[in-house]
DNA sequence: GTAGTCATGTAAGAGGTTACATGATTAG
DNA sequence: CTAATCATGTAACCTCTTACATGACTAC
């Protein structure tokens, strides 16, 4: 929000609205996130807001940053980031394929593929979106910084967006990939764990009673 | 933690331990989420607790997996996921790289590429363990199911690996790319914003209360 | 007038991190 | 005897999701 807001000043919809659009695909955050932030990133000092009245009765606030917010920007993109425990669904359910039918992991694996597929085509639109200046936000930003480091800061997005492609590319080999296999071993017959019958009383061997709630 | 208990009933510390290790490229979780989430899900009927005692006076909970249980397993793997909003710290920084120096980037990219390249070598590593059944969970599963579902059961876990090692892949050739990148533009001595002088009052216009810090 | 957009919140709850905390058992 | 390991928790806090909620403004 902070970067966000060296663009230009703007109202915590504005930011709603961006993060709604382009920018969602470097971050997500609903609005339920962005207002009590903003109002926290106020109290701390990082953002100035101006209320300005919008027709007769209504205001708006708008949030420039301050001085204090750039230095905080400008730490935080020297600060180091570590890379968060892994925690992908998508891979947590791979490993476990011998649970569910084949059509369930053939099914699981297209929309993967299909995901990444349209995150690729959106990306790729972005970069080509990104080079000819195309993007409202880059835009902006652009007006306001001295043209010598226009190419650092196209050249930072286009970059971030490389590593979607990059990561899109890399789902989309790999769905492919779990497409073949999981054709390969239903056509040669190898049956799965989640579909024999024998598997519910492997490890008690006993025990029928009520009701298995769901989470 | 159901599909890990279908291997064989074991304790919370058990489950403690296989998070710290192999389970932990697949899905991380401390040791506080996994003995409440073991007894919510026992009074579930997810899973049944046997207390055994272990020297003089202690005793353990040694947990084994219900037919419930074994129900909700194969529900979830019959259930589609989603795939959450995009959050990458990462890719995020990537974005603003210009707010930063030529060394913090490089210094984050480095960091990056290290980081995958070690995780690339070590699910390599598993994946050859996985190839000669040397995984002492896999190979508990193996000894209670029955051969026909062998190679389902290994391929399965094959398959999630080889997804975490097309990911690390194309998160090492991103971080080369951004390597080259800051190298080409620092010779071509392109300014970065976060190193100009002028960004504390470009919003403002003026405000020049608190100390400027210097980076 | 009314539908869509502008604008801004609150709150419960899930999931995860980090720190605090304790004590028994076993191998040397 | 002492250190490592076995074993099991609790709690504060943070982030994010989902749902609830409200009202003014503007274009038709």
């Amino acid at each position: 929000m902070l970067a966000i807001l060296t663009a230009e000043p703007m109202t915590g919809y504005d930011l709603v609205r961006y993060f709604d659009g382009s920018v969602a695909f470097v971050w997500s955050a609903p609005h339920s996130q962005i207002y009590p932030e903003l109002r926290r990133m106020e109290a701390e000092g990082l953002i100035e807001a101006t209320e300005v009245p919008r027709g007769q009765k209504a205001t708006k606030r708008i949030y420039a940053i301050t001085p204090e917010g750039v230095d905080e920007l400008r730490r935080w993109a020297n600060d180091a980031y570590r890379i968060p425990p892994e925690r992908d669904t998508s891979r947590l359910k791979a490993a476990y394929i011998e649970w569910g039918s084949y059509d369930a992991a053939r099914r699981q694996l297209r929309a993967h593929r299909n995901h990444w597929n349209e995150l690729l085509n959106q990306y790729n639109d972005l970069v080509d979106a990104i080079d000819s200046r195309d993007v409202p936000l880059l835009r902006r930003r652009l007006e306001i910084r001295p043209e010598a480091e226009h190419d650092a800061i196209v050249a930072a997005k286009r970059f971030a967006y490389r590593g979607f492609i990059h990561r899109a590319e890399a789902e989309i080999r790999w769905a492919d990939e779990g497409l073949e296999l999981v054709d390969k071993l239903e056509s040669a017959g190898v049956p799965l764990t989640g579909q024999a019958d024998d598997v519910r009383d492997s490890q008690t061997g006993s025990r029928r009673r009520g009701r298995a709630r769901k989470s």
